[in-house]
DNA sequence: CTATCGATTGTCT
DNA sequence: GACAATCGATAGA
């Protein structure tokens, strides 16, 4: 069933490991979400490390909250904010809905390279700054709980310089759509 | 399959 | 002026 807000009231481990499987849409547009990385408050690879900026403010926004930044000039990558100063990285999806807008948006023909990585997600759901600090648990959003059992694998955080040990990077075992092996 | 590299801009030193 | 929670193209094994 639809997801409320408590559900990101907790640790972003927690919820990060239990939005694998949830299904994740924007203007009913995505899919399944396959990969997910924890951000922490006192983590030195969190954008929450250096305090509350203009920029990521949305972190502290309250539980739900959409954190929507842009990486090396190029790309957007959606987080949803969990306790203050936390947030869940959503890093892949498995595309199930709104599949031929997403092929128009990423000019791509293979159906793995729609949302296989956190820029490649945010392209084919047209997903950016402008949907920082919107609450991920009302239209245009919707996230909806997983209906069947699966099982998940963890592994470390990618594309980080800082706290590159901790395992906090989570996905659906032997999913097609991650965005690399674990 | 892995390795390397350029693109492009907001944010921080 | 440096650098970043990335991607896609290309070259080579």
């Amino acid at each position: 069933m639809t997801i409320d807000q408590s559900f990101f009231a907790r640790s972003a481990l927690e919820v990060a490991r239990e939005l694998i499987g949830v299904e994740l849409t924007f203007k009913g547009v995505g899919g399944i979400i396959v990969e997910t990385e924890a951000y922490l408050p006192d983590d030195p690879a969190s954008h929450s490390y250096i305090g509350q900026r203009p920029r990521n403010m949305s972190m502290w926004a309250g539980p739900g909250s959409a954190y929507v930044y842009l990486i090396y000039g190029v790309h957007y990558c959606l987080n949803i904010a969990c306790l203050p100063g936390s947030a869940v990285l959503i890093r892949a999806l498995e595309p199930r809905s709104g599949i031929s807008l997403m092929h128009r948006r990423r000019k791509l023909k293979d159906i793995k390279m729609l949302c296989s990585g956190p820029g490649k997600l945010a392209q084919a759901l047209s997903i950016n700054r402008k949907h920082d600090g919107m609450t991920i648990v009302e239209k245009p959003f919707s996230v909806v709980a997983p209906t069947a059992p699966h099982t998940i694998i963890t592994g470390p955080r990618i594309g980080i310089t800082k706290a590159t040990h901790q395992p906090w990077r989570f996905g659906l075992q032997d999913s097609r759509f991650l965005s690399q092996k674990f």
